[in-house]
DNA sequence: ACCTGAACACCGTTCAAGT
DNA sequence: ACCTGAACACCGTTCAAGT
């Protein structure tokens, strides 16, 4: 083959093999190499849209985190908590859509147009909340911190590449996790699968953020009382 | 050269190397090919020690943890909220001493033997705290959660291999980051750079604890009174 | 048991060249 | 501008062999 047609491909196109080769391969299955086989194409062609192998991850990982359907959180009518409740969920939904996703996230810096995106809305519901802009800023790295941890961790336990098993699947491979336990060297830890591995993931999920809303004192505007 | 001598290594001396790797070139430049270098040792004598290069990863964060000083939070004597401080800042140093561990984290279960004495150790301080089993592993859960969270977004600014700058050099580089956003599309995010880029980043940490463990209730116990 | 050389099937990236 | 072939300097892992 010569050197081909002009503009055969796109960046979208670059992403969208990315992304198949993220479901079907894992975060270290997504090659340049893999990509480029994947549009049939020479492997230095991928260094036309984008300029190395960490640019294209970037984008991917920007791309994914502008899935998250908008709908649920952007109504200032809805009361606060349950704004932030909704978009941390979404957020959930996309990054383990696809596990591989949750480990790219460390190694890309979280400056692209959908994570600021992000970033603004949680700020615009903590201000619509009547947090001044000092305590929002405060609130928006708390509830980041939450929710990125929460599904690094609940990333670790998906290995397999592609979507995530059904809960019964998660549950026993939870149980086995805790069952390897040494009871004898760490009694507490194998003691509390009983209370961990059977917890639909979602319910703890929800229950933690709401700990973590509590934290955030009492602000007043569209807010839900305490409790 | 011929075989060589027997035992002329041990798993240490390969997860030694390892970690100066790290060190040196990140949580990419570990690999079995350059620890083997560096041991003056065939590519494959790895293999004897460990039986993948993904074993050697986890065997070199489960050694990370286990840099935690233990006197910190050891002690039950103190307030239960004083030994979780400690613990978690101790996780902390620990974690960021190497900006590169933490890239490594998302990767590795965290079921080796000293991911496993933390969680141990966590639940003992709830527990003396006078949570029940249950609270105690919901809470366990939570602080896991931020410390994790906390970690991973403060690991994402440190791009370069290595110990991590000094406190100004990294609040030079933050107010870098937030001067990049456009200011009309994210106007909140671009204004929260006063807030954000200047607070001292163990300030932070603590203060997003404190919230975490205002949400655990007011145990009994040696606690300290919320506030 | 521990290490070797050699090989296999991969990587990311660069460069000069072709259209 | 967009793509190519060819090359460079790497990877992880396996295998048969030597001591």
């Amino acid at each position: 083959m010569k050197p081909g047609p002009r503009r055969s491909l796109s960046e979208s196109d670059v992403l969208a093999a990315a992304h198949a080769l993220l479901a079907a391969r894992g975060a270290e299955g997504v090659s340049v190499r893999g990509i480029a086989a994947r549009l049939g194409v020479a492997p230095n062609a991928v260094y036309t849209y984008f300029p190395d192998r960490a640019a294209v991850l970037g984008a991917l990982v920007d791309g994914v985190l502008g899935r998250v359907d908008r709908s649920a959180f952007a109504d200032p009518a809805v009361p606060w908590r349950e704004r932030i409740t909704a978009l941390a969920l979404g957020l959930r939904a996309a990054l383990l859509a696809d596990a591989g996703v949750v480990r790219l996230l460390g190694g890309v810096p979280p400056t692209g147009p959908h994570a600021l995106a992000v970033g603004e809305t949680l700020l615009e519901i903590l201000d619509a909340a009547g947090l001044g802009p000092a305590d929002a800023a405060r609130g928006s790295y708390l509830v980041t911190v939450y929710v990125l941890g929460a599904i690094g961790l609940e990333a670790a336990e998906l290995t397999e590449p592609g979507p995530p098993p059904p809960e019964e699947e998660r549950v026993a491979a939870r149980t086995a996790v805790f069952a390897a336990v040494p009871a004898g060297e760490f009694p507490r830890t194998a003691a509390a699968a009983a209370t961990m591995a059977r917890h639909i993931t979602t319910e703890q999920f929800v229950w933690g953020l709401d700990r973590v809303l509590d934290g955030l004192g009492q602000p007043s505007g569209t807010g839900t009382p305490r409790a």
